[in-house]
DNA sequence: ATAAAAGTTGACCTCGTGGTAAGTTTATTT
DNA sequence: AAATAAACTTACCACGAGGTCAACTTTTAT
């Protein structure tokens, strides 16, 4: 109650209406997305809605900063001193419980980028670049030594993105292939042992 | 000449109308796109589009349904005969020709998938659940009688159609990444090698 | 206690878009 | 050549959704 106390009415409110926006505009897309409706999943009026964001686009903006920055803070670093297994481990864990934690951000930024990333900022894709050219040296470096498989670092980075990232975008066909309606606590475990051991073993680090 | 003339104006009409709504549907989304739009871009008058397709809806449809059609034709198929090694290389690359000889189709199932599947149909789904028990079956087989790596089945051929697929939902995040504007012959070949390499290394079929 | 700031809300306006109606032109059949 | 069907087009309508506004209430600072 003393902790609701210190958050501003701004703060409360802000916070519900992205919650709700970020599944509204998950399912519905950008056009899609109905203030109104952002405004009913909130519980608040349309207007007050408004009050807050001055428009649609504002609330997109602010949704996607959020997932953006938590993208930024969930993802396991990557460093020399760890060497390319623990590296790997390290980096597959982190984005597969990423996924299974927020499936919602991974789906926002997933689709922003597929519609070609007509509301990302330039920096956010630049910043991207250099850390991909960045990490990419690391396993070069571990590579040159003779530490792992000479695999195409660039490639292997899209890789981990690309398989772990997928159990969050495409749930609903996993989930239906699967046969159940959500993910167990096995599941998650079953699946980051398998990518995890796949992707050693393609590094040449298992066996 | 002779050949435009046996297609009815119809289906002249028809496929221009795909085409473009193809495009806009994976750059808008689904309430994104304008059927002026569609028709500007097929060169048509809007109502001559809707003369065609009775709405929206069913301009959306035939795109969704074209789209399936040509990931059950391009799929290679996974037949015990060829053996684990050969099966894998020529499913892999089957899938990777299919991303960037047509990313579009790939977009569009993705965002579908993504937003929950709400326009596929019942039976679009159990097909494909069908499909990945049939073959995570041969895959078993094979694993049983040591011809590869015990790997979870239905994961790795989540694995596979995830890395695969990647290249043409992402392009745009891939291309920023690599510096390019588009992908090269030579991107292609590269990133063949580098799957159906780092996928047979992790099924324990090479080295 | 009082003023200012922040929050809340219903009513309203405007504009874009899906879809229709009704008619004209072009192709096909007999 | 006439008649029938297919293709095309213009003008229009209805409606939903984004956004504004002004009145009102609550909270916060002095």
């Amino acid at each position: 109650m003393q902790k609701k106390q210190h958050k501003t009415i701004r703060a409360k409110s802000v916070e519900k209406i992205l919650a709700a926006a970020q599944g509204e505009f998950v399912s519905q897309g950008y056009k899609g997305a109905t203030v109104q409706s952002i405004a009913d999943q909130a519980q608040l009026p349309k207007a007050n809605v408004l009050y807050y964001f001055k428009n649609k686009e504002n609330i997109y903006h602010a949704v996607l900063e959020q997932t953006l920055n938590m993208w930024d803070d969930g993802i396991g670093d990557i460093v020399p001193e760890d060497g390319p297994k623990l590296a790997i481990e390290k980096f597959v864990r982190a984005k597969i419980t990423m996924s299974f934690k927020n499936p919602q951000a991974s789906k926002i930024y997933a689709m922003e980028i597929i519609q070609g990333a007509q509301h990302l900022q330039d920096f956010a894709r630049t910043y991207q670049r250099q850390w991909v050219t960045e990490k990419a040296k690391i396993f070069q470096h571990w590579i040159n030594n003779g530490e792992m498989q000479c695999v195409d670092p660039v490639n292997l980075i899209f890789l981990i993105w690309s398989t772990t990232q997928h159990y969050a975008d495409f749930d609903n066909q996993i989930l239906t292939i699967m046969g159940n309606s959500h993910y167990e606590q096995n599941d998650i475990e079953h699946i980051t042992a398998f990518l995890t051991d796949f992707i050693l073993r393609g590094c040449g680090l298992k066996q």
